[in-house]
DNA sequence: ACCTGAACACCGTTCAAGT
DNA sequence: ACCTGAACACCGTTCAAGT
């Protein structure tokens, strides 16, 4: 009763497979966040059952790692090569940076100690600049942890901020506007820190700031320089 | 009907209150991990129905917030005043890596924007510090940033190896030697770095490469002394 | 081999009813 | 004011049955 001529059985523009589960989940998981990612929902999105989406994918957490693997590489794979090392410890970090303002659940997704053959796309390339700099060996774990951390940690906040002010329906401009008003209300005898960077809140730029702090950090490697 | 002469109308040893709900929260996130922390097994605990929970907490993202928060002033309070700026700011950053050994969920929750609030708990005293060691105004923040950057994720992801590796009730020593055994695998023209540091995963300490990194930070920042 | 979809266990949240 | 606990909506996962 099928289509005669095709090996489709199916209503469907292709069959189900890995990769276009793993595409429908980035999908949701960009639209809607982490909360997004249900099995109903993939369902729905791939016109299929829930039980479908079983037979080629163990479970959820394996999902969530095969998308946060495919966002990262295809992030790595749009780095130019070629660049001094500075300059491309800067790209990488950059690029990081907004695939996680556009994906703002890879930040937690990378957390896990199950995506560690993630997380090694990421240490590869970065040491290999790191060696490149002329970072001792002794300190070079330390440098890519300081790099790495920063990198995830600032871009991962950044993500955070923007899609609670995105969730919230709220501008940036009021959302910041509420952390400094909030800070500036903090007594000054305790605080007297947050009270002063408070003002500078409403006009930084993120991105700016996030590169700023790179170099701060390459700065710092290459006092180590041997 | 209820015990004369004691404001007590429950069985039990105290009346509920956020504060031991907070509590509670936290002895289940510690011993199970986020995924202990449910409405029914916190019931459970204070002997009550779900809907007393909901009288004293919004709802479960305020509960972690909350619970996020007590355990951050708690191992800031512990940190001893009046030393040098950099003896502050490693003990600071070693009560967080031990904090968040023995409190996995924290890495996690911290990143949220909701808990902006508790994190400035944490840039407070850091930032403090950071002004006391003479880092110029123009880069306090991008300091700041890279240092809780890297408290927040190397902290994070050492909890999140430990978390793992007692879930699947293997040793740490194990669980190396199979991160180390898979790096060695991958591809030398493509890997090069990741294997040759897989050989020092075995070997290394977590907690002593942690402190190199923030010693590695803090001799970037007396760079930028004015 | 691959897909269907009902069924199950479990969880967050609500709410009418109690004290 | 504060608590009880049944009820509801929803989700991850399984599995007997189909093709």
């Amino acid at each position: 009763m099928h289509a005669r001529g095709s090996g489709r059985q199916r209503g469907r523009e292709d069959a189900l497979s890995r990769e276009r589960i793993v595409a429908a989940a980035i999908e949701l998981l960009n639209r809607d966040g982490e909360a997004g990612l249900t099995f109903p929902a993939l369902s729905r999105h791939l016109a299929t059952g829930p039980g479908a989406i079983y037979w080629h994918v163990a479970d959820k957490g394996e999902l969530l790692t095969a998308a946060c693997e495919a966002v990262v590489i295809r992030t790595l794979k749009a780095v130019p090569a070629g660049a001094t090392p500075p300059d491309t410890i800067r790209a990488l970090a950059l690029g990081m940076f907004d695939a996680m303002a556009a994906s703002a659940w890879i930040g937690s997704a990378l957390i896990r100690a199950e995506s560690s053959l993630t997380m090694v796309q990421l240490i590869e390339p970065l040491g290999q600049q790191i060696c490149a700099l002329g970072v001792p060996k002794k300190v070079r774990w330390a440098a890519l942890s300081a790099l790495l951390s920063y990198i995830l940690g600032v871009g991962g906040q950044n993500a955070a901020n923007q899609q609670y002010t995105h969730a919230h329906g709220i501008g940036r401009a009021d959302y910041l506007e509420k952390i400094c008003a909030a800070w500036k209300q903090l007594d000054a005898q305790t605080h007297p820190f947050a009270r002063s960077v408070a003002g500078e809140l409403r006009t930084h730029d993120d991105r700016a700031d996030f590169l700023a702090g790179v170099n701060l950090i390459l700065q710092g490697m290459s006092t180590l320089r041997r």
